[in-house]
DNA sequence: CGACTTTGACCAGCGC
DNA sequence: GCGCTGGTCAAAGTCG
């Protein structure tokens, strides 16, 4: 019971045996997907992979390019393979050339086009503060209201809802990304409150709902485990964080000014501002999360492994579909279905 | 006591 | 309209 609690909760928690298992375990599905050696630290890559993307597991050790690949973002435009769906828009000038993986579900029909959507960020945004206002403005009387004079109030309240929801509100771009752990909440430096979980439909472990406890940041993340492999985590972030990474707030300051800062070159959070799509804190925040003192060494060790020859990170990445339909046979509930279903 | 998780209820969207 | 599902809320509980 407190074992299991621990697990799961305890930051602390030795995961590393169960990772040794986990990392005999083969793997014959091609995803790229990252494995989790407590807390996310180092983010290795899993050396059983040795089919189509064999390209980018080359060691043990993820870098820039990798994390890059999975995402399918790419530093250099001219050599990014994968095209842009047609809804997709450019990024406005000035932003990031990353690119995440959208998995926004006009997009999902055919495969993970990379695309910096977000036609608008801000729109996003602000469609997003709309609509959680309206949230509260329904969910809080009906829970607060007491006298009838509130019914009135609460029923014009519905109609103007009603109204706003009228107008479709695009989602926030997202990005998902496969992570092989025992954790299901992997520390990405950020703090999240859960706020739901959830069943999922064909799926036997519960979907859960995480929001960042930052005031006025409506980064959400859903964590859901592959029914097929319990030993993978698909993580989906939604919106861009608008403030720093805390981590520093949690003893992490020395590695807040680590040596890789190179890999993620014009990619500052000042530089990238808080519309662009792929939250860079982020991407910095997944080679140097919060972590354990005990594994320091060999955190920094790995992210010393990180920076690897040139011209391996120029490999290019393509998730084809044939791996996209992987992934849905992965989380089924998380994809739409293709066409191909008999 | 604050931060966080748990969990049942609620709501919207969608397909039938 | 109805039922199903995904997403969210918020009261209650837990923890440090």
């Amino acid at each position: 019971m407190a074992n299991e609690k621990d697990r799961y909760y305890n930051p602390f928690y030795d995961h590393n045996h169960h990772d040794d298992e986990l990392n005999n375990n083969n793997h014959s599905n091609n995803i790229p997907f990252f494995t989790s050696q407590q807390n996310f630290e180092g983010l290795l890559m899993d050396p059983s992979h040795t089919t189509s993307f064999s390209d980018y597991l080359h060691g043990s050790s993820m870098d820039y390019n990798t994390l890059s690949r999975a995402f399918d973002l790419s530093c250099s435009s001219s050599s990014h393979e994968v095209k842009p769906s047609n809804n997709s828009t450019t990024a406005a000038a000035g932003d990031s050339p990353l690119v995440g993986r959208n998995i926004n579900s006009e997009n999902q029909s055919t495969t993970l086009n990379s695309s910096v959507s977000s036609s608008s960020n801000e729109e996003a945004e602000e469609e997003d503060s709309i609509t959680k206002s309206n949230k509260k403005d329904k969910q809080q009387p009906t829970k607060g209201c007491t006298e009838d004079g509130d019914h009135d109030d609460q029923k014009s309240k519905k109609e103007n809802n009603k109204a706003k929801n009228k107008e479709k509100k695009p989602r926030e771009p997202r990005f998902a990304f496969l992570t092989k752990s025992e954790i299901d909440n992997l520390e990405d430096g950020y703090r999240w409150r859960k706020y739901g979980q959830k069943a999922v439909k064909n799926s036997p472990y519960p979907r859960s709902y995480y929001r960042c406890t930052s005031q006025k940041c409506g980064v959400k993340k859903r964590v859901e485990r592959s029914y097929q492999d319990p030993s993978i985590v698909m993580t989906t972030y939604e919106g861009q964080h608008n403030h720093h990474c805390p981590a520093t707030l949690r003893g992490n300051a020395m590695l807040m000014s680590s040596p890789i800062p190179s890999l993620f070159a014009g990619s500052t959070s000042s530089s990238m501002g808080p519309t662009s799509l792929v939250p860079q804190d982020f991407l910095s925040q997944l080679l140097i999360p919060s972590y354990n003192s005990s594994t320091q060494n060999d955190h920094q060790i790995m992210l010393h492994q990180n920076l690897i020859p040139q011209q391996q990170q120029q490999q290019q990445f393509q998730l084809h579909h044939h791996d996209y339909g992987l992934l849905q046979d992965l989380l089924p509930s998380s994809f739409p279905a293709k066409n191909n279903d008999p």
